[in-house]
DNA sequence: AATGAATGAGAGTTCATTCAT
DNA sequence: GATGAATGAACTCTCATTCAT
């Protein structure tokens, strides 16, 4: 039984790493069941034996990744209580994550937009637990008087995915990684919202630190 | 001979602006040329007088859109020096055209992501107009001394832009927009910015008069 | 009413002439009516003041290339009663007129064929006018004695329509025309027809002559 | 997998000779795939798993038909060695041939001829095996004597094809087919090709035979 | 569980023809 | 008579999904 259902977690893996990678070389729409398949070594009709439809297999893999993700960054952020760090750690895994899987980034950033039910329908749950994690910073700096309270916490919460994201994006979509590296991204992103988000008052000691 | 340029100008804006209302309602993928020409009022070839393919009508829509975002910053910016000011207005306009062309952003938001020529092979000049306006006001901002050198313009441009647009996003997305308004994401995102963009010595002043 | 007849059949040579070069270079299915009517330098419609459609067009060129071929063989048979003599001139002036009209000829060839309205139900009574010039020298062979009675004039007739035919075709399809020439291939034609259906008897004086 | 071949080959066939049968009542481009489909019992989906495109199809029958011609005419001239006797028997191959295959004639004879692929780009290679039998035919009578040296074989080949040709398409065309049998049409048409290649020494023997 | 042949709905696009000007 | 913008029927081919083996 352990066997059979390992078997079956297997064949799963198998065939979700096959879809991320096809649908990062021909995106979404562009890739057919069969070319999965093909590149997994199943039978088309066994791609079913596992996904509801192809859509499935395309919101299955956010999921999977979304849990890697959430993991990865409750694992960064263990025992690190200030705001500002913790700002600097989740920039730093965030685009870090995008730069070792690329392949899983370029869906995720791209080819999961074009999916209406994700979209429109689907409500990315872990996307918000994702992005909450980094609102909660944003509410626990506040309350230590740290950062301003004029800002909400929600509005916040989007602009900081936006950036990296959009940064991510660019990154994935240039194949000239030249341009710019995801860590000098990070380390910008996070220093920008940081000192944005400061009240007056703890801007200041800051600025002495800084000289 | 004006009559007749007058006429096709006129049919092209009308399959456009049906387009448009399709697109954003069903994605580009859902509606079919005949949801498009029967909205417009056209026979389904009468589409292909105007347009080379589908594709080619989404197109067209984000090059109409992007020369009357590009048109209305250019305005709204005139004769304003201040890098601050010129960032708030950048984020007022760009959320406000959101706000008040909701369908039309709702496909440049949404479907035009889909279009795999769009992001991969088709380079969006426009865009980058667009976004240079934001970086050359930053670069502006550094060369005043206004603005911290440790950021990168081209760094900080895509970053600005995602958090415009993923606000936007969101704000499209979730028919509920009492969640919060575009003005006040406007309001923040340009404070966060200008903030986060400051040297420390011009952080000191603006403190002192906020108090 | 004189002037504007004969500007009426000016218009509609101008057209035909533009089908036939279209028609050859492309095809008949490969052409589109647009392309008649640019060739032509008139407008799409105009077309359809002169054709009742596409296939009247060609119907029609065929019409008129068959009466210039019935002419010009008609005017070089004239005074000329000797059936092989009569036979080597219908050939010389069919391969001449393919030679001389190459574009006409790859229409008739190549793209009338295709014209299943042709081919099954319109009845090509030009056609059987020309073919049955061979025929009636066939007739007039055996009542004069010198050909054999046992070849019927009606299977002899497309025998030799098809000989003629088919090395039109090779040489309008192989644009390498060194292959061999039209003349070359006319006498051979003639030439084993006429041995191939001329008595034992009359075969005799002519061998004595020949040697 | 014998049974699998074995199966394919047979759905193969099945879906072939639907397109024999449409294609000479309707014409190939009158016949849809959907009618093709229909006739073959099949789904219209399942022609491609077969087939490339339409086009193909078309061209394999006449491929499949072209193999059994020439493989029937390699039978039939096994052991003779006579060349006026294999001249019979090419042309009463060819002929009889048109005759058990009605519909296959008609659609290589009719159809075939309007595919531009196949007169224009595709090199018909079978078709020139087939016919260069006859041109070799020419060369041996030729070396032994008993054929005239001033007829090419490369134009009698073309001339006695399009004989044969002609003649078929007439029968095919004409639903009448009392007009003339295909087995009389076969011995005039190798009587007249035989003579017509004859020498003048040759041909003596032979009259005297047939005296 | 796995296969892969078969399905068949679906849609973009073309182009001959029409007709208001 | 001439125009050419508009029409809309027509048709091939794709591919997600199913299901008998």
């Amino acid at each position: 039984m352990t066997e059979a259902r390992s078997a079956r977690v297997d064949r799963r893996h198998q065939i979700t790493e096959a879809a991320v990678s096809a649908f990062a070389e021909r995106g979404y729409h562009g890739t057919r069941i069969r070319d999965v398949a093909a590149r997994a070594g199943v039978a088309d009709g066994t791609i079913y034996l596992y996904f509801r439809n192809k859509e499935d297999l395309l919101l299955s893999i956010f999921e999977t990744k979304m849990d890697q993700l959430l993991a990865g960054l409750a694992a960064i952020l263990v025992g690190v209580d200030d705001p500002d760090e913790r700002i600097r750690r989740f920039a730093s895994h965030h685009l870090g994550m995008v730069r070792d899987h690329r392949e899983a980034a370029e869906v995720l950033q791209v080819e999961l937009r074009l999916s209406n039910k994700f979209l429109k329908r689907y409500r990315p749950e872990k996307l918000w637990a994702y992005l909450n994690v980094f609102a909660q910073i944003v509410r626990d700096g506040q309350a230590a008087g740290l950062y301003r309270r004029d800002i909400e916490p929600f509005i916040g919460m989007w602009a900081f995915f936006g950036s990296l994201d959009e940064l991510a994006m660019q990154w994935v979509l240039s194949r000239r990684t030249e341009r710019f590296t995801l860590e000098e991204a990070a380390r910008q992103v996070a220093d920008v919202f940081i000192r944005g988000l400061r009240t007056d008052a703890s801007a200041r000691p800051i600025l002495v630190e800084a000289m």
